[in-house]
DNA sequence: ACTTTATTGTATCAAAATGATACAATAGTA
DNA sequence: TACTATTGTATCATTTTGATACAATAAAGT
């Protein structure tokens, strides 16, 4: 199943703001590992960010939720601008090219799509399980991703995955970030499996369960029964 | 004096990055005033940050010193991209176009320039006695101002300084950031002092000095010898 | 020369945060 | 009933931070 998208909105002066794009790295969590959703464009290029251009009428931040939602079938999401790139060669002239002649449309070889622009990166977390990655009609797949075991990508898309890591791990006490990559209830294990992940770096299992405790954001439910021999965990849900 | 500035990058399609523009907010340091670089725009508008358009062969990082040198007169000042602004409406239209037509050269109806445009905050930090701010010509003048004490600006400027002062205050401790605030050597009152009126809050004189002095970055030089009657304060400089 | 004054550098103590270890409780298995 | 693996919590040491005390000192006043 694939997104509709209005193909004429790449058209020249049809209502884009020349020379900018938006990239979104989204982050999910699965099996212990910190993911992250890209498009597999049609042809033979690099996988990339679900990216595109922003329309005269929105802001940046609408631009992003919009292309998400046309390209990776992501909505409701909310994301975080955390830098802007804008490299003079940051996409190579043939590989550009070629990934745009793969679009069906007629672009004039003048037109600023086909040259240098400026890529605003903003990134997000999100439940794993409650995204339901779909490409558009441009990509071929869109799937999630071990952030740590990302083979090469198109553009300066690496360079922005790392960036939005940085960001995410010195973010993730103070905004108390990384809830959205949770589902619903969870253990303490299930937390601190998450933070190590993001920080990859072993953490001590009664510290962190005292910090989190002590910070008064999560409601304790009921024990979950896993069949184990030891004892139960309890479940957790975060206070609203 | 004034900076020369080749007014013909102004012109369509000479070089210029469509619909992108850099601003920088510069921060000093005098009379126990943090205060940020500003321009007088000739015409009736209101000051402005240093700020101007990225050329295609330059990154935006170049492109912001750049910039800043030509408007302002400073140079060889290490920036740091904080933000970019994209609302919509950042540049409203009318005081927009006013200020353009100030500009002595011919612009079409249809330019970029007069529309809708993405700018990539700069911010810096810089010692405010080795900065001489020389406006170019599309300005009246260049100087520094109270940051706590602004008039209204031009456009999303107000912003701008706001995120940058934001961004400047969680980067403080961190990044060790405000040394290229003071002069070459500076007592611990001088330091507190600054650190006080970026953080906008009083910090306790014995504490503080503990602080700095086991960060281990200081090299203490000889006692200034004030004049008044009490004991002399040591001199400090960075370690390099 | 001695006292006074304002300020500086450092020590000290209490309180809070963090790191590391110990241990009892418990859900299942042998 | 003993055993095992894991969980929740307590405890103690260490480090960091906040607050106060105090001796040292450069100059002025007497």
């Amino acid at each position: 199943m694939q997104n509709k998208i209005d193909l004429t909105i790449f058209r020249h002066g049809t209502g884009l703001l020349p020379s900018v794009s938006v990239d979104c790295v989204i982050f999910g969590f699965h099996d212990s590992q910190l993911k992250v959703l890209l498009l597999q464009p049609k042809g033979s290029c690099n996988k990339m960010l679900p990216g595109g251009f922003v329309q005269l009428s929105e802001s940046l931040n609408e631009a992003a939720q919009r292309v998400l939602q046309e390209r990776a079938g992501v909505k409701e999401i909310y994301l975080e601008q955390f830098y802007t790139f804008g490299a003079p060669n940051r996409t190579d002239d043939t590989i550009h090219k070629r990934y745009f002649n793969t679009i069906p449309i007629d672009l004039d070889e003048n037109d600023w799509i086909l040259k240098r622009f400026v890529s605003i990166g903003y990134y997000a977390l999100t439940d794993f399980t409650k995204v339901k990655p779909t490409p558009d009609v441009l990509s071929d797949s869109c799937d999630w991703y071990d952030v740590y075991q990302l083979s090469e990508l198109a553009f300066d898309h690496q360079e922005m995955v790392e960036r939005a890591l940085k960001t995410l791990r010195s973010k993730l006490d103070s905004d108390l970030v990384g809830f959205n990559l949770l589902p619903e209830v969870f253990t303490m294990q299930d937390l601190q499996n998450l933070y190590e992940t993001i920080l990859n770096e072993a953490l001590l299992r009664t510290n962190f369960q005292r910090k989190i405790l002590n910070l008064n954001i999560l409601e304790r439910l009921e024990k979950k029964m896993t069949g184990a021999a030891n004892k139960a965990p309890y479940l957790y849900k975060f206070k609203k």
